[in-house]
DNA sequence: TTGTTTTTTTGCCATTTGGCAAATGTTTCT
DNA sequence: AGAAACATTTGCCAAATGGCAAAAAAACAA
């Protein structure tokens, strides 16, 4: 649990009881390869915390077509926010891309840590601010950038997932096709 | 100030008196057309809230090309929170698209808000986390669509703006070029 | 109105990317 | 190891988009 420890002290102060009581909410799950840890159609409730693995955010565009929204790699949150807090139906699968160990906090928990724990409601507001901030960045330049220049940021930004993650996922993720992505990646050689 | 009212109340309850101190913070500027709000390279230092008129987002890619990341429209907040949070220097303009009426927070202002009104820092971070999500689910469906189906769905979803903006900003917002924009307007015709 | 500037459209052709299917390579299971 | 399932690469050609420059249209100013 240390990674997470390190990861919420980041964002704030807390003592060492409060660490605790935070650490006493989250159970430890291993999530293997292409499972799901939450499913479109249902209502997120649950966060996580990865804490090894990579996960991605996937969802069916009108065309049947899988598209992979987002990767998300070890020390990070994983939550569908608009699920987990207005108790709506989600939109998005959120699967395990390789296998992963996870530290999960049920939404009754994670409430009564929000109830119990004066300055958590701010830590985590500045956690998820940050996730979705990095998403924006993340995912604006593709729009812009040809499929090459998107391939080489890729790498450059996630050079230690480039290779533990199935190109399939990674065409979506750019928006180009298997074929282009394999292609693009011949020319670089 | 009717609208930011409305606005404010959609995302928690506030009684009349924290409502004037909000009011009482806030002042009344108006912004022509291209005109900037806020500029890349300095530290963002007031937020904005559009009673009317469109603003965009934008920033030089490495190319030098503009590229427009976003359009903001009436009754929303408008603030690199990235800069403004952090004190560090923006790294985009936002100008006005069209002559703009906003009410403008200094920072000063905002945080004696958020020092005096108990409850005012959860609306303020439900207003910030809905228009980050909004941002990203508004950007992802770009990376993924072929240019015809995002003009299209730009049309969609923003049928009052589409004829208020010149044809590059959009352009550049959608990742093609003027010309392609242009000829797909004639395809649909 | 007239002339000037800016924006948008269009033509021509090059380049990029997609679609499909077959071939090759890799993993998994027994 | 061998077979089956799955992932990646490749070839061929079609379709989409870009680049550039000129023409047309629209906006603006005198």
């Amino acid at each position: 649990m240390k990674e997470l420890v390190n990861y919420i002290l980041q964002f704030g102060n807390l003592n060492q009881q409060q660490i605790d009581l935070i650490l006493s909410k989250g159970q430890e799950r291993e999530i293997r390869k292409e499972k799901y840890f939450a499913e479109a159609g249902k209502v997120a409730a649950e966060v996580g915390f990865i804490i090894d693995g990579i996960m991605r955010v996937c969802y069916y565009d009108n065309k049947g077509e899988e598209i992979t929204k987002y990767f998300i790699e070890e020390n990070n949150l994983v939550v569908d926010l608009e699920s987990f807090d207005n108790g709506i139906c989600s939109s998005c699968y959120v699967q395990a891309v390789t296998d992963c160990k996870i530290i999960v906090f049920s939404k009754k928990g994670w409430q009564e840590l929000l109830d119990t724990i004066i300055g958590w409601d701010t830590i985590v507001h500045k956690i998820i601010s940050k996730a979705l901030i990095q998403k924006v960045a993340r995912r604006s330049p593709l729009v812009s950038e040809d499929a090459t220049t998107r391939y080489l940021s890729f790498m450059k930004m996630f050079p230690n997932v480039i290779n533990r993650i199935p190109l399939s996922y990674l065409a979506s993720y750019l928006g180009i096709t298997q074929s282009s992505l394999s292609r693009i990646r011949k020319n670089i050689r």
